[in-house]
RNA sequence: GCGCCCGUAGCUCAGUAGGAUAGAGCGUCGGAUUCCUAAUCCGAAGGCCACAGGUUCGAAUCCUGUCGGGCGCACCA
């Protein structure tokens, strides 16, 4: 399927008709030797630095060695040139049968294009915007889950089994808080003159609903009963109005989890006693004082003996607390319980997205993944940065108390998901992002989004228009197109870029970087809108030739394969390929 | 002070696990629409890839150091 993966299999063999003349040594390493597209066209379809790689072992000069490739790669099937390059590249070219017969691939593959098993089925834990339920999603939460979604999507098209996870932060004290305030509202609820809300309570909309109901179902039994009584049951309430909440606002990014954790029943069913008991029987917990922390001197800070994980003795800068002063576990004991649960799901591969404030964390958790699993399972952290708020080019602070968040939902109201999505992934996640509210409404119109859909509206309207005059445009008649037809260098490169997918995707999914998807097809949708406007200026590349069905046929189904290759990919990032533009 | 991330065109950012002459969008300037959607296209200008060393056939990419920015640095989550 990958059209790469057939020119390594060709440069492959002719290296083994070198080492059978005795060219090059028996037995060498290839794992270095590439075949990848030329920066510049000019090279032709593919190079490969074989010879550069493998000189230093034959005892050769690299030119006189991708001179000898060269010629043998020249005698295997569909190589139009191959030509060595100074300092020991060899450049192939292809005949343009080897480029054409993707189009009936591509078409056949439909959605399933690049479609491959690199993960052999393995399966991965993807964990991603695990936001606490204190509030709705706002934009920084938004792009871990946008990243995280992709991220998954692309794992399970090469190959791996995804389970998409979100980690509910309900066993700590903000939970708590969250509690006090739903009786304050409570009270409110019963007419009660409460006053305002005190400082640290949540001010949410979503909280006073929640009150109610209980108002109305309860009476006022919890007016003076003490806080024992209700403090559990109304964080309860108050965790899944949030979580409907929150739910609700991803699936209005067209984000659904499969797993949902809850740390508070972690906490409660003993499973961090489990997970601890698993180190503590590798000699990896100890009761232990650390040292005053460096950074800003802490007023209240005391040397004190604690419950320590030894981080250490898997590459972390100190040992880690698990229990608090108080008695109650740490958030990353409960973590650990967590991931250990994982583990024992069934999850050797365990990928964690999280932002950038959470960079510290790492070290401790890949520490705690390694010792509760002996070695077999391993955590990877994609860290995203923060998303930078703009406000007309102006950084927009966010505050809880002046009431200035910005939501999620607010944005994808006005934006769209489609828009929302992408501008996500079109930054690495590891780069800082910056959102302008201003500009993603007023100029939505040069976002690359619509590049892309555009372009795949573009060719849906050739449809349109061709069924119009008569033409036959179904599935049959487009794979028995004679492509031999196409020969414009214009279209052909067309198709070698819609034929690349394949192996963006393979990359994009190994080095875990779902951006990569959004920049092919900007760069796809640009080489299809660049024929479009040369077909107005030449009338001979006009797709709809009428008095030649046979080039209207093949010009029909390179224009549908590079429409499934934008659909696939789309849908791979998550947005919705067009019919029509409005 | 320590750790992690970042530094590429005026701005926002890519740069295909080390490859050949570093790219795109926006912005600026100049062009293209009787004709499949101009939400498009073509061209021009714009660069000491923060800086200095190193590794090698080859470095924006890897290593070391410096400078600048972000995040984090017991018992929060």
């Amino acid at each position: 399927m990958n059209p790469f993966d057939d020119l390594s299999a060709l440069v492959t063999a002719a290296l083994g008709q070198l080492q059978a003349q005795g060219v090059l040594p028996e037995g060498q390493d290839l794992a270095r030797v590439q075949v990848e597209p030329p920066r510049d066209a000019a090279h032709g379809d593919a190079a490969t630095n074989a010879a550069l790689i493998l000189a230093k072992a034959a005892g050769a000069k690299p030119m006189d060695i991708a001179a000898a490739l060269a010629v043998a790669l020249e005698g295997a099937p569909e190589v139009d040139a191959a030509v060595a390059a100074a300092p020991g590249f060899v450049n192939l070219s292809m005949r343009r049968s080897f480029w054409l017969r993707r189009v009936p691939d591509i078409l056949a593959a439909g959605a399933l294009y690049g479609r491959s098993d690199q993960g052999g089925g393995q399966k991965v834990n993807v964990e991603f915007c695990s936001a606490n339920p204190t509030g709705p999603l706002h934009v920084g939460h938004a792009r871990g889950a946008v990243f995280g979604d992709a991220l998954s999507s692309l794992l399970q098209h090469v190959g791996y089994e995804v389970t998409r996870e979100y980690y509910i932060n309900d066993g700590g004290a903000q939970i708590d808080t969250l509690a006090r305030t739903i009786h304050h509202r409570y009270r409110e609820a019963l007419g009660m003159d409460v006053g305002p809300l005190p400082a640290g309570y949540y001010p949410l909309a979503e909280l006073v609903p929640v009150a109610e109901a209980i108002a109305r179902r309860d009476g006022d039994r919890w007016v003076m009963a003490p806080e024992e009584e209700w403090l559990e049951a109304f964080g309860q309430e108050a965790v899944q109005a949030m979580m409907r909440r929150i739910k609700g606002d991803l699936a209005a990014l067209g984000i659904h989890h499969d797993v949902f954790s809850s740390e508070r029943r972690l906490r409660s069913g003993g499973e961090v006693d489990a997970a601890l008991a698993r180190l503590d029987e590798q000699g990896l917990i100890y009761e232990g004082v650390l040292p005053a922390p460096k950074g800003k001197p802490i007023e209240d800070w005391e040397p004190t003996p604690q419950l320590l994980f030894r981080a250490t003795a898997y590459g972390d800068d100190i040992d880690r607390p698990l229990k608090r002063s108080n008695g109650a576990w740490t958030y990353f004991a409960a973590d650990l319980a967590y991931h250990f649960d994982k583990y024992e799901r069934g999850f050797n591969a365990m990928i964690d997205v999280l932002g950038a404030d959470h960079g510290g964390y790492v070290k401790r958790m890949q520490a705690g993944v390694r010792a509760l699993s002996k070695e077999e399972a391993r955590l990877d952290v994609m860290l995203c940065q923060l998303v930078k708020l703009m406000d007309g080019g102006q950084p927009l602070k966010m505050s809880k108390r002046a009431g200035r968040i910005v939501t999620l939902k607010d944005v994808v109201d006005e934006v769209g998901k489609d828009v929302f999505r992408f501008i996500m992934l079109t930054r690495k996640n590891d780069a800082a992002l910056e959102f302008d509210l201003v500009k993603v409404k007023e100029q939505s119109k040069d976002n690359p989004v619509f590049y892309v859909q555009y372009a795949h509206a573009r060719i849906s309207s050739v449809f349109r228009n061709a069924a119009g005059e008569g033409i036959e445009t179904g599935p049959p008649a487009l794979m028995a197109a004679d492509l031999d037809r196409l020969s414009d260098p214009l279209e052909l490169a067309l198709i070698r870029q819609a034929a690349g997918f394949p192996r963006i995707v393979t990359q994009a999914a190994e080095a875990r970087e779902p951006h990569r998807i959004a920049f092919f097809l900007h760069e796809l949708a640009g080489q299809f809108h660049a024929l479009w406007t040369t077909g107005k200026e030449r009338q001979e590349l006009r797709f709809i030739v009428a008095e030649d069905a046979g080039l209207t046929a093949a010009r029909l189904a390179m224009l549908a394969a590079v429409q499934t290759v934008l659909a696939a990919g789309l849908k791979l990032i998550g947005v919705e390929p067009v019919e029509e533009m409005h």
